[in-house]
DNA sequence: CTTCACTCCCTATGGAGATAGGTACTATGG
DNA sequence: CCATAGTACCTATCTCCATAGGGAGTGAAG
């Protein structure tokens, strides 16, 4: 349910095409949430269907035409109302972490490869994480400078410190993330010494 | 799929029931993952038909039996294959930081009894989280008690200190997320005396 | 000897999400 | 004017997971 809140926040920014949405999402906005167009494009028809989004048929080239969704005032007052509602909590469930923990069968060079894997994914996201958080921070982020334009100047800051405590948390999950990955090498390069053989 | 290899994870340290493993899912394990008995006994029996289990009926009871499933070598094989297999990537899709991201438009209120709640679910959990490090350190945690007979004490340390390291990372994503939510307290007080109207 | 909490196993339903396609038009560059 | 990349929209299928039940036996307390 949350994708529908997501699409809503991305729309208040300003009017867009289920494609231009599927880009942002696979882009900057992923950080936050991510899903593909094939659930993007049905979720649109049924939130227009719900009267959340209006679309407006825009032309495109000499035969086509495009759909840009507007966010409707009964689709602000739906993400006013999930805005103020109690958090849902997620369950852990983190394949990363179930495997490191039954780490002692597998064999240390694999063991490496994906402790490997895993601090590289996170370098890189972090490096994207504190990127667009500057962007943030210098009113440089093209979505939010789209939506900063719909509010008074005063109203600026506020707009602005939410957006950066959220990105803060994620840089620092990211960071914990390479640093775990770092002390997971260092303890397979010092067991690989005490034993080299695996267990059984 | 991570179900799968969570249950045989599990039954590598003993036998056990679908009822036993399902209350050990909600207790302990459910750290690193997590799934309700309706889940469980259906991936059970797919698991005995694929040759990863072998069930054996157990007296309970004057009338009653109980199945206990025992890891094959198969299903032993399956599990190596796996934990030597690269690591699959889960996006990142949390409501709460999709959440976070637009607080400018929530009430301050509900915005504190938000960041209440992701503090004190994660307080609670970095309690539990902490204390089951404990166990594995001293050797007291029940399923690596059981899992530990199966090896030579010489193994012992290289087993422990992979589920420790685990569990390290474990605390740490908790100790971020309750320093997040208080970063989050604190900025919903300051941005209040700064404006006390929602934006719009 | 009954009530009640617990053990044990299972099914049904629906939403969410990943993956993998398909169709048709546009804009570009050679 | 044609190949190609890109824009735009959509469907099908499958797995995962959550939620909500049902049904039958056990063991202990009153």
């Amino acid at each position: 349910m949350s994708l529908r809140f997501a699409l809503l926040a991305l729309l208040s920014s300003r009017p867009m095409t289920g494609y231009d949405i599927a880009k942002h999402f696979s882009q900057s906005v992923a950080h936050v949430w991510h899903a593909p167009d094939s659930q993007i494009y049905p979720e649109l028809n049924r939130m227009e269907r719900d009267g959340l989004l209006e679309s407006v048929p825009v032309r495109w080239g000499p035969n086509g035409t495009k759909k840009e969704y507007h966010v409707t005032d009964a689709g602000l007052a739906a993400f006013r109302e999930w805005i103020d509602s109690p958090l849902e909590i997620r369950r852990q469930r983190d394949p990363t972490y179930l495997k490191a923990a039954y780490l002692e069968w597998a064999d240390p060079d694999a063991a490496r490869a994906q402790l490997r894997q895993h601090h590289d994914y996170w370098t890189k996201h972090l490096a994207l994480l504190e990127h667009t958080r500057q962007t943030l921070i210098d009113h440089t982020h093209p979505t939010l400078m789209h939506r900063l334009t719909k509010f008074p100047a005063e109203e600026h800051e506020r707009i602005v410190r939410f957006k950066v405590f959220a990105y803060d948390g994620l840089v620092d999950q990211a960071r914990a993330e390479v640093a775990w990955a770092e002390r997971g090498l260092a303890l397979v390069d010092e067991l690989e010494g005490a034993s080299a053989t695996p267990p059984e």
